[in-house]
DNA sequence: TAGATTGTTAATCGATTAACAATC
DNA sequence: TAGATTGTTAATCGATTAACAATC
């Protein structure tokens, strides 16, 4: 594996590439083409052929990349196999919708618990602990956790942010639709439900205007 | 308002500035500057500039732009004014949450019910009705739905969505870890959090790395 | 060997940033 | 008028795509 500087632009499209390698369809063959990749997913196959190059150097001409060594150079790559532990603030109805999703531990996210300034429970349905709020500081700095999921009101997520980086985290990711200001060296990861709607409503209008 | 040709990057970030706009601290002015807003959001005062550019052409110079206007102008242009139906496939946790959310209604996104191949009831806690995935057909033809919200594990989606398709609409908000083929003329927009934890893992890799 | 596929180097494209003229 | 702010035109930057040499 080649870790050079990676652009966000390829980290973004790295995810894709393992999920259709795990999920593809047996060929017979345990290798795998860049553009055979690209033909799945819809890409150029150049952009898939460097993107590869920048995290494998598994890649032999004329036969690909054996699949399973390149599931496993990617997953390496975007830490996967060594879990992060995070916590959760705000236990409503998506907070507690992606608390008892499993499939995180896949990419080595592992939500450890959720805090709330009024739990309504003290578990969720499989069992993840819910806890007051007073509790964080102390749970954060026992587990020494280092990444904050904020699944609060628009109106508060800058206060839970703050708080959570007094407890000594590094990474947001931010599910409330507010920008949050935060020091340089911490990081915010929108998940901007807004964005993906704008995206396709401009798509909709246009397609009405055609029509017209 | 002054409708060109919008690039995708610009799109995006539109919906951050009405956010920010509708939620705003009273100043004590009607006018805000493309200034005060870059530095709201922590972003380059020549690119809000730019893109508010693209959306309004209420700015005066010296003045700025009268804040109500601009929401107005720029909620317009998104579409926030005329709502889209819109159907969801899949009534399991995530998709519930996602139901019973009631933000949308101000991004003009209106899910009228949710489908289910095993419906666990036949309505959300706020009353949103689920039906069984036999429905689909008629519903969507009765109601002329044009957007599917697909919420099924990764490996339905691609039925789900071929199914959609027959069933006259154009755009789909994808929330399965799957990549999906589609005709030239559908829209598929990928809420993809495996993508957002890439970036997030990223981050903290390199900080530990730092550390060291 | 011939051909498929890789990885790299160069060209193109688009988006961001900087510089500047216009204006209230 | 002077200065803040707008909108536009030009320069820079980064990412994608195309061309090509290397190789099994």
């Amino acid at each position: 594996m080649v870790k050079k500087e990676i652009s966000k632009s390829v980290l973004k499209r790295l995810p894709g590439y393992v999920a259709y390698l795990k999920a593809m369809p047996n060929t017979g063959s345990p290798y795998i083409s860049a553009t055979a990749l690209a033909n799945a997913l819809g890409m150029g196959e150049v952009q898939v052929r460097k993107d590869l190059a920048m995290v494998s150097d598994g890649g032999r001409p004329k036969i690909g990349y054996l699949r399973e060594t390149l599931i496993e150079d990617i997953e390496q790559f975007l830490g996967y196999d060594n879990t992060t532990d995070a916590v959760m603030i705000g236990a409503g109805k998506l907070g507690q919708a992606l608390l008892d999703y499993v499939g995180f531990s896949e990419y080595g996210l592992n939500i450890l618990a959720a805090f709330d300034i009024a739990p309504k429970a003290n578990k969720t349905e499989e069992g993840k602990p819910i806890f007051h709020m007073d509790m964080l500081e102390s749970f954060c700095k026992e587990n020494k956790v280092i990444m904050g999921i904020i699944t609060v009101p628009a109106a508060h997520a800058q206060e839970v942010c703050n708080r959570l980086i007094k407890c000594g985290i590094k990474a947001v990711w931010n599910f409330a639709p507010v920008h949050l200001d935060v020091p340089d060296n911490i990081l915010v990861q929108n998940e901007n439900m807004a964005t993906s709607l704008a995206v396709l409503s401009m798509h909709l209008q246009a397609q009405m205007k055609e029509k017209k």
